[in-house]
DNA sequence: AATAACATGTAAACAGTTACATGATTAC
DNA sequence: GTAATCATGTAACTGTTTACATGTTATT
């Protein structure tokens, strides 16, 4: 059986630690996020692969819980996957689309452009240097081990912090080259 | 009619220049990848909506060129979306997934992945950096009037080339972190 | 001689989102 | 009392890629 990548980040998450669909939804946000409906069929295919096994935790007045657990040939599965090619990265990216454009509107519209995305990176790199910040508070210890899950995590964390604020300083490069287009 | 928004990046070349779906292709490439059998019929539909209009270049041997051109509404169009809200920038990365589970796998595999990234990003960002510099060396005084389409292509370009410098930067840190873990 | 670029498009498959179905519990 | 969170999933729709169909011309 062959598995899109969105099934090894699910497995990349159940390595980890045994999980609900619900949970993977979750974990799978910072860095590659998904709905709900497309994380479900792909849980129950690597049971049926044999990838990983389910425990139910019954609950009342909400669907019983289906923990989902890693076995050895979804460890295996995955740690081989590390050793391939990873495609290269697509982004999609209105922003860009807009921006690109964004010329036929005149110096007005593209400060407005900019300033909008200003306010969401800065809003971006808020959060995202909080999670960081609860990261490193849970384990500092754990953080810098290379055999240690949240040491991969804090990578992740790093690049992302460093990509939003070399982002945020193309912003203000960008409209402060703006300026003298607006002002005079 | 409801566009998405691949359509606006379409009509984004479009304004510029009337292009060909051949040349559409390959104007996305830098800031909305998309593949020939999507562009195809989005051109058909702006047509059909009025947003475009065709002419007819024949050829003997391949097909006959089919140049489409922005109409009024079709610009129109195009301005008015640049003042709604871009969603959120959704990107996919392979890398970043095994960057997440690598952790599993030891400091080795792990400076096996960055290397490999590293590699990437240093052939991306000698691509990028030469494609800037000949938008730069066409016409230096265009590419600094906001009213003018270069302005906004030399802003992609700078985003781009900061973005993945800072993403070497990162690189390079983690690998240099990683070193005492391999050496001793 | 082989490969890349030029030029159009359709059909099928795959990936991903939205809407639907269902409802209790917890936090504000 | 209102909204968010918890918890599962299916069906329909939209978006994107791959494979097919068909060749010529230019470059190496």
């Amino acid at each position: 059986m062959k598995f899109n990548t969105i099934t090894y980040s699910v497995m990349g998450i159940l390595l980890r630690q045994p999980r609900t669909g619900y949970d993977v939804v979750k974990d799978l946000k910072s860095f590659r996020p998904a709905k709900s409906s497309q994380i479900y069929p792909i849980l129950a295919n690597l049971e049926k692969a044999g990838h990983a096994r389910v425990e139910l935790a019954p609950q009342t007045g909400r669907p019983d819980k289906k923990i989902y657990e890693l076995t050895d040939s979804g460890k295996a599965l995955l740690l081989n996957w590390l050793d391939t090619e990873p495609e290269p990265p697509v982004t999609r990216d209105d922003f860009l689309s807009m921006l690109f454009s964004v010329w036929a509107k005149g110096p007005a519209a593209a400060v407005r452009l900019l300033t909008k995305r200003k306010d969401y990176l800065t809003q971006y790199e808020k959060d995202v240097v909080a999670r960081h910040d609860s990261l490193l508070s849970l384990d500092s210890g754990e953080c810098v081990d290379p055999g240690k899950a949240r040491f991969s995590s804090r990578l992740l964390y790093r690049r992302r912090i460093r990509l939003v604020a070399e982002e945020l300083r193309w912003c203000e490069e960008s409209l402060h080259e703006l300026q003298e287009f607006i002002d005079i």
